[in-house]
DNA sequence: TGTACATCAGTGAACGCGCGTTCACTGATGTAC
DNA sequence: TGTACATCAGTGAACGCGCGTTCACTGATGTAC
């Protein structure tokens, strides 16, 4: 009974994912073909099939994997208004805005997810709960009122995103340039916090 | 001669930029073909290319009316902040949410704008500094300050976007009238109005 | 007023191409003896 | 330690299909006379 190691399959998966993320968060979902994916993995055409169902199956994957791992860096922030500035900050820099690929899947798939199958919506949806969350962890210190905090938790991510996305689509530099810089000043009045 | 009346050949170039409005505000640009774009508009096939040059063509013509429509509205909107908030609270509104092919172009494409060709990108990016400037007028009248006014408009623009966006994305209905709600009061707060 | 006809908006079949998916196969793996 | 072999991850050619685009054509239009 010669078996490959049990990694094995598992660590051809991941390139996968991960390849993908980047592609669709470059390209988009329908702008990245399977071959691409597979090739940018180290695979050819027919091996996709030994890992996902289908393409809808790795977008339901890719989406419900990189919106947790968003997550998961707010929730690893130190606590406090500061290191939720930091984010901020460099959320909105022009490095992260350059470089979708490597970014926000928010940023670079929000309305395309909208229009995906069942399952990844419901991926992101969860993703979306555990973001707001997190961010309201990060407001609690300085809270009158749960409710409120959860709307400003809304608030910051919903203005980080639709920032980022309106910098990348606009031609302007410099006007790329001050749709960050502003929607960093923004996200620290709605936070209350000084912005360093 | 004989040729067709003027108004003729305008009349369905118009139609068919309506209906892939439309569509591609349901569907996504790469969710909306030829055949279909041209079948909405009453026509077949081949009449495309007697009114654009190329899919690209009337995808730059599209993204360039579109926004250009949605800075009509904000302009056309009576001074003050009420109005402003009254246009916030339609735009955040579950019928808007529910029916992207009638609604704001950013809402609905923003992040696939950003992949566009060059000539969709200077369409928005033109309709993007119209958008700012119509909004800033309306913050005009109790500005300190001119560049914190349009710190403002920008900040209102993006959250207006994205909380939409969020709102189309998330599968949980509680929680997507939740995202509007906030989006509200975030907004409200923002431009320092009460929201009626 | 009635007819002939030039125009050109729109038709619809066809093009090559890349898509997502299938499948018979190959060949590296590592266990069994 | 060395060889035979079952496993199964990955190969690569092929599938039907819909895409964006082209083109020879049709036929309603409305002017010319």
């Amino acid at each position: 009974m010669a078996r490959y190691q049990a990694e094995h399959k598992q660590a051809t998966r991941r390139r996968m994912i991960d390849a993908s993320a980047r592609r669709f968060k470059r390209d988009g979902f329908d702008g990245a073909g399977i071959s691409t994916l597979v090739a940018d993995a180290g695979l050819t055409n027919g091996a996709f099939y030994g890992h996902f169902a289908s393409k809808d199956d790795l977008i339901a994957t890719v989406v419900g994997e990189q919106i947790a791992a968003q997550v998961a860096i707010v929730e690893a922030l130190p606590p406090g208004l500061e290191s939720l500035a930091a984010f901020a900050r460099q959320y909105l820099s022009a490095a992260h805005r350059d470089n979708p690929g490597d970014g926000c899947p928010s940023a670079a798939l929000l309305d395309e997810i909208a229009r995906q199958n069942e399952a990844a919506r419901e991926a992101y949806t969860d993703g979306a709960k555990g973001m707001i969350a997190a961010i309201s962890k990060h407001l609690d210190a300085d809270a009158d009122n749960e409710e409120s905090t959860r709307d400003c938790a809304i608030g910051l991510y919903t203005m980080l995103v639709s920032s980022l996305q309106l910098a990348r689509a606009v031609t302007d530099p410099e006007l790329s340039d001050r749709i960050l810089s502003a929607a960093f000043r923004n996200a620290m009045e709605l936070i209350g916090a000084e912005g360093e």
